[in-house]
DNA sequence: GTCTATAGGCCGATAGAC
DNA sequence: GTCTATCGGCCTATAGAC
């Protein structure tokens, strides 16, 4: 989480645990399980976090502002279990995975795709009922995770920091990803 | 460029090259050397393309549209590039670095300040000008700037993509970007 | 200027004591 | 279930031949 996937060593796991390698290998047969599974615990997380805002009776405006602003939430209160999923990606585009763990990373992308759609599919509502300007809705999902996923590379939390603060930074981005697309008033 | 800092070894390296290590390290003296040195000139080359556009004397609208516009196209042109600059971040935030090497990183978070402040200096403009909606121009920033770079994280050129293909995606975005910080009409 | 060869170190993973 | 000890391999970087 702090230092990426590919420059830490189970050593430096063990350190943080207090323990040993011997315990981490004991519960993990290799170093890839282990991110896979960290990575399914923060998927399913996100996903239990966010379906039900996603799939609300409410308007589309409304799902996509409480989406927004949960998804901001979690960046900032689960920052290393965020930069954890972003680097997933990585790990996918790099391509340098084995055989029998190509299975475990294909569910993995799956439930990002799951989470993506959740975006794609208030979306698409939003423009069939007039609610947002006509756009492309994956095109648009992908920007609006770019802006929430982005403060995974930007958002730091001060020592001081007040919970005003951070409601004010999820106010202003779901503000920001609404106005992106909702249609002219 | 394709597999991340860490993943990648100077032997990799040298194979794309048709070469082997020996002419790596007669050129550069450390493997963060040599990608300080990528990381330095893909960050002037962004300058050199946006800071034009930036400063223009059109109003900020235009100038944001083309911003973002430009933005789009040089991660869709220059990917492997591109990547290459966000990895900068992941290297700055882990803090691996040693003693003589933190003064050039430094120097390259400062030309990545100069990009951002490109970004938030329109948005103040066009705020204080009433183009804009009142909005913190950092966090603006920091969101254009989150939708348009996670391009590098879900665009893969596809063999038969059309130029047309691009200029609609280049649209898309900064259309996105335009309507989260314009004012209501 | 480019190569081969290799030093030196770290890392993933395993074996086996307790 | 956790540890120590260690293997084998890869990686950064250097030395020295050509």
């Amino acid at each position: 989480m702090a230092h990426g996937y590919a420059a830490t060593s189970i050593d430096t796991v063990a350190d943080a645990l207090g323990a040993t390698k011997g315990r981490v290998y004991y519960y993990y047969r290799s170093k890839t399980d282990l991110f896979f599974d960290i990575h399914r615990q923060a998927m399913t997380m996100n996903l239990s976090v966010m379906r039900p805002l996603a799939t609300s009776a409410r308007p589309p405006r409304d799902r996509l502002v409480s989406m927004a602003r949960t998804h901001a939430m979690l960046v900032m209160d689960h920052l290393p279990t965020q930069r954890v999923l972003n680097q997933g990606v990585e790990l996918h585009l790099s391509g340098r995975t084995t055989a029998p763990q190509r299975d475990v990373l294909a569910e993995l992308m799956a439930m990002r795709s799951q989470f993506e759609r959740l975006y794609v599919d208030v979306l698409a509502e939003g423009v069939a009922s007039g609610d947002f300007r006509a756009l492309d809705p994956r095109l648009g999902a992908k920007s609006v995770l770019g802006a929430l996923n982005w403060m995974t590379v930007w958002y730091s939390p001060r020592p001081d920091e007040s919970a005003e603060t951070r409601d004010r930074i999820a106010d202003e981005l779901a503000t920001f990803v609404l106005h992106a697309v909702r249609a002219a008033p």
